[in-house]
DNA sequence: TTGAAAGCGTTACCAC
DNA sequence: GTGGTAACGCTTTCAA
């Protein structure tokens, strides 16, 4: 039940002075081998932990990156989240990340929290915010990248791609595949903005090839998964019968219909068609195959790690924002 | 780009003490309300932002909660990482999340850069580490909480299940269902502990049982998922037709299993049974569904919050650690 | 290459 | 109800 070991304590028993403690455990040069060796020594003895509170304190640098994530359980936001992560390694930056669970309230909560830590920049998930999110963002002086999307009117940095764009390619390939007559299944809540956007830029498509109007086929709010995908398709009943095509706002929802109409006795994708979104595992692993869209999650993360290290070293000027638009490619299975 | 307004500014607009800005800028009762007012306005003329790190510094009380997970993409996890952000809603602790990507040596640098923030309560999913971690967590003086597991000489308190046990049921279950000869799917390195522990779990129930030696089939490095669990039936050919069921390390496992069995023209569960584990969304909607075991990973986060909470409070002495052992259920499907 | 002093912004503690 | 003083552990700055 000690008091804690500090510095202080470092050079008391390194024989040494806390300045050079300080500057021996840093990589920085001006130190003598000999002396940094007996430093790291005592450190270890003793068991000292470096004190960022601290530093941060002293530096005025709290060495965070605030990440906001709609899911934690998502292989998608999972593989953003890693790619950002492995992009800071080497870096003194820490990822504080928040987790909104879909909801635009819980963001502006969970804002105001991570604010607090006076990140050196803020990631957000998502290009839709409440009026008093936004105006926390733009008020403080730190690079805010918005990830996932195409916001119209962003904060700052964009690292995204179109979500919208990304369900046209799906419907054009629909199209190609002889179908023309669509349901889409979605949350129903605006609060999965994405899935909103997916799911307007499928009804827009449709009507550019001149389809008949999209069904909508109702999952609940989000975020939707793949019981909820089965749950709409059992909800549509025969109205599935004048389809052929189901557009599903994401794999796993995707994966739950085509369970259920193979319960239903309909073949995929003979008597339907199945059309999913974000190259999830299951996509590849489900028989038949699902077609898919893969929209390059880790890349998102990559970009936006390496604008952040960019505009953080000042090479980068943040008065031009930056707007890196990544091309999601669909991936043809054999659900379609 | 002004010098940052402090608290002495704050004081010296509103004609007080820096400590009375303190106190006014909090809820704590004894401020006049008329110098509370002042001091408020001449805030927000000032435009005066709190300093969480000057305070977290002053005190010795960082708000952080560490918490290491291997892995963000996972349900059973992100259910344990919700349940216990929700438990500390109207508490002032935040989480600070490491993902160890299941990686011995990356919880200890993970480890490292967690404890520098000075958490104040550190919570370890699973209940192995190195010497290194081990000594850094021992050395530190707030609780830490293992969890998911139950090991055998703990650092601080845990809040588990057993591994082992939760396999045991399985295997009662097939041995139930006229069941002898298994194969265990599963990761390769020991880098998945709580694998290993359902893997020996399974072993030593079979002994315990007279059965045949369980048939070890590899699934390569965890994390391990449904295209491995895939790949590791398909390796094994022939070996199948002696087995009369597949116990799998995961759900998702089991499914990738049960894909690979079907293109290989065998019937689940008549040909073969097959068995998952933590009760994912998959072994519900998969046909047919999985016999899964149900680990309680929402309950796991709930009783760390609590735990937590009253180790904090001090109403709990860390004197005695705390063991909260939770009772795995098996959840019997249709590929059994 | 190493050390001494000062101070980052806040709050615990003690006066009044 | 309010103010003064000191201190949290580190690093910037200057001196040796």
């Amino acid at each position: 039940m000690g008091a804690r070991v500090t510095m202080r304590d470092v050079a008391r028993e390194a024989g040494v002075s806390p300045m050079t403690v300080s500057r021996a455990l840093k990589q920085d040069g001006s130190v003598n081998t000999a002396t940094r060796t007996l430093v790291r020594q005592a450190a270890d003895k003793l068991g000292y932990v470096y004190d960022t509170t601290a530093q941060a304190f002293r530096a005025q640098r709290s060495g965070f990156l605030a990440v906001t994530l709609p899911s934690i359980n998502n292989a998608n936001f999972a593989s953003t989240h890693r790619a950002l992560t492995q992009s800071l390694v080497g870096t003194d930056l820490q990822l504080l990340l928040g987790i909104t669970n879909y909801r635009v309230e819980e963001e502006e909560r969970l804002m105001r929290q991570l604010l607090a830590r006076r990140p050196e920049a803020v990631v957000l998930t998502g290009g839709h915010h409440n009026a008093a999110t936004r105006k926390l963002l733009v008020s403080i002086n730190v690079p805010v990248i918005e990830i996932w999307d195409l916001p119209p009117d962003p904060i700052g940095h964009v690292v995204g791609f179109s979500n919208a764009g990304a369900m046209a390619l799906v419907v054009a390939h629909l199209v190609e595949t002889g179908r023309r007559k669509f349901g889409f299944i979605g949350a129903s809540a605006d609060s999965d903005t994405r899935g909103a956007e997916r799911r307007h830029g499928a009804v827009e498509a449709a009507r550019t090839f001149g389809l008949p109007e999209i069904v909508q086929l109702d999952a609940g709010p989000a975020p939707v998964s793949m019981s909820d995908g089965a749950r709409a398709v059992e909800k549509a009943g025969d109205i599935l019968h004048n389809l052929d095509a189901l557009i599903c706002v994401s794999d796993p929802v995707a994966f739950g219909a085509m369970m259920a109409l193979q319960r239903m006795g309909l073949t995929v994708p003979d008597d339907i068609g199945v059309t999913g979104f974000g190259a999830f595992e299951i996509a590849r692993i489900a028989t038949p195959r699902i077609t898919t869209v893969d929209v390059g999650a880790e890349q998102i993360g990559q970009e936006a790690g390496l604008a952040i290290l960019s505009l953080l070293n000042g090479s980068q000027s943040s008065d031009a924002p930056l707007r890196i638009t990544l091309t999601p490619k669909l991936q043809p299975g054999n659900s379609t």
